[in-house]
DNA sequence: TATAAAAACCGATTGCCTATCGGTTTTTAT
DNA sequence: ATAAAAACCGATAGGCAATCGGTTTTTATA
């Protein structure tokens, strides 16, 4: 799945404002830009078919908000570009991950591993 | 970085091949899907140019190998697809890695520590 | 050295996708 | 009923992979 630069500055606002209508993102994104309004519903419907934001009915107007949170859609993006070079279908992001580690140095992989822990750590607290 | 699925499965022989030229690949990948030398040719151009394949003129024709194993590309699309969402520019790998690595499951975290050890003892062995 | 074969190079077309709007239809509230 | 608001539709432009045909360059050899 292919993300264009205005879809993308539309996803990263949707981590920061819980939900919105396309004028609201409009006045925010697109009058900076210059867009149209049109322009930012467009990229709006696009994404929401692309099941990245949900959308209701609120009145009139369609209220759009966030269906998978930036770590979700990292992930998702990581999967998607390489599950061609993963051999089955298991978990493509472990595999995309080992993958990668060798490119990884020593301090890196202490990172990493540290990252875990907290990782860890947090669910634990999380009852 | 974008990559077509033609360009993917060309990788992916000189990953098995070492090198070869556009003759020997077309006859490999091309033939059995159809495609004419042409457009064997254009593909591991388009792949040279992104310095994914190298080449050198054996006798006439150019000679190509890959550039990139196969970690090193999936590290380079993790980077290239998750940088527009992580900080800074820093290391967008690991960055990407501590993002992702909230979508696993307790038992995922352990299997990419396993990883982590495994890679260190890797490096152990090769002096 | 002329020349035919081989390979590279160039340019064009198609198809897919994002970005971008103008204009039309549908919905809603007064 | 009707005007305003919003959604929806269709079109255009731009970028990139895929795909080739045709032309130029290179190479080897008769």
């Amino acid at each position: 799945m292919q993300l264009g630069e205005l879809e993308k500055l539309v996803l990263q606002h949707f981590w920061n404002v819980k939900e919105a209508d396309a004028k609201q993102v409009h006045k925010v994104l697109g009058l900076a830009r210059g867009n149209s309004l049109n322009t930012i519903q467009s990229t709006l419907d696009r994404l929401f078919k692309k099941e990245l934001l949900k959308r209701t009915k609120q009145g009139h107007a369609y209220c759009y908000s966030a269906r998978v949170d930036r770590e979700g859609l990292i992930a998702q993006l990581i999967s998607n570009v390489t599950s061609d070079f993963v051999e089955d279908g298991e978990n493509s992001l472990i595999a995309a991950f080992t993958s990668a580690s060798a490119q990884l140095n020593d301090a890196q992989l202490d990172t990493l591993e540290k990252m875990i822990e907290k990782q860890r750590q947090l669910r634990k607290e999380q009852t």
